[in-house]
DNA sequence: GATCATAATGAGAGCAAGTCTCATTCACAC
DNA sequence: GTGTGAATGAGACTTGCTCTCATTATGATC
């Protein structure tokens, strides 16, 4: 599993060359719409629905941003994050975003990235690792998820 | 038809009890077809798709069984896993099964329960807890899954 | 046990997120 | 510039899940 990579947060410049690279790796070309979707994502700062995408972004046809999407989560440039509303939320995969977890607001859907010490992530991972390897499961990746209710939400 | 080696910390009949007294606190009724869920979802073990629980008892009318999943879900009874894969899974809440997180297959899409110990969790929330008060975030539960591939499917 | 008000049921229609199709257009190698 | 195969996009399609509504079961009260 792990590259360990220890990547700082890139510029835009640099974003688009390792994405162009990790597409080109799996025999993808970086075109003009892919491109502007990564931007939207980028722009955003934050993960995103497609609705949210089409909305920044008109011009973009949402079947296509779909497939793109795909290919994107393939070549390893975004993650996909399920987390029970309508729709799925996408995000820069972990080199491009440095690792981190989520609050999910159980009322409407929002996900906020929050960021947990070094310390408390490895022994996440060596308890994980542990407990997979018994079970004979190769582990890929851990998620950890805050559900509760967000700012805006409140406690209503 | 009464299996009794569960993870679960009751007994069936504690079972029937305990999820009509929270059935009640919320108005609803513990009817026959609410009865046959909880008992197809105990006999599984394991977090069920509607699939899985139409195939045990396919005299359940699947929109019953998905009205009725909500039902449980909303009296804490059951808690539903939306792990990406076609299908949500359910499983019951955590005082009818104790804490825990899950096994991902990134492939198959199946679902197995793990087991951490007790100071992890706890390390766990409070850094969470930090974070959350931190973001004006009201926390309720979180969640814990590693991703990866399961025996079954291999390191293919 | 009989009666009644109300919740639950179930078959199928309906909804919507996401995928597939296919004719057209673009990206890259030469 | 040319050619080949991938990418695009509009819309049809699939499908997990929800909604509708006439019928039936449930639990309280007598």
């Amino acid at each position: 599993m792990g590259d360990r990579d220890t990547e700082s947060p890139l510029s835009t410049s640099d974003l688009h060359a390792t994405v162009s690279l990790r597409l080109a790796r799996h025999d993808y070309r970086y075109t003009r719409g892919r491109r502007r979707l990564v931007e939207v994502i980028l722009a955003a700062g934050q993960p995103v629905t497609l609705p949210n995408i089409v909305v920044a972004a008109p011009d973009l046809a949402p079947s296509s941003v779909y497939r793109n999407l795909d290919v994107l989560e393939r070549s390893g440039v975004v993650n996909r994050i399920t987390a029970g509303g309508d729709h799925a939320y996408f995000e820069f995969a972990e080199p491009l975003l440095s690792h981190h977890h989520h609050l999910v607001c159980v009322d409407c859907g929002s996900i906020e990235d929050v960021y947990l010490d070094d310390e408390l992530e490895a022994s996440v991972d060596r308890s994980l690792a542990e407990v997979a390897g018994r079970a004979g499961f190769t582990p890929l990746r851990h998620s950890l998820d805050l559900h509760g209710r967000c700012a805006g939400c409140g406690s209503g």
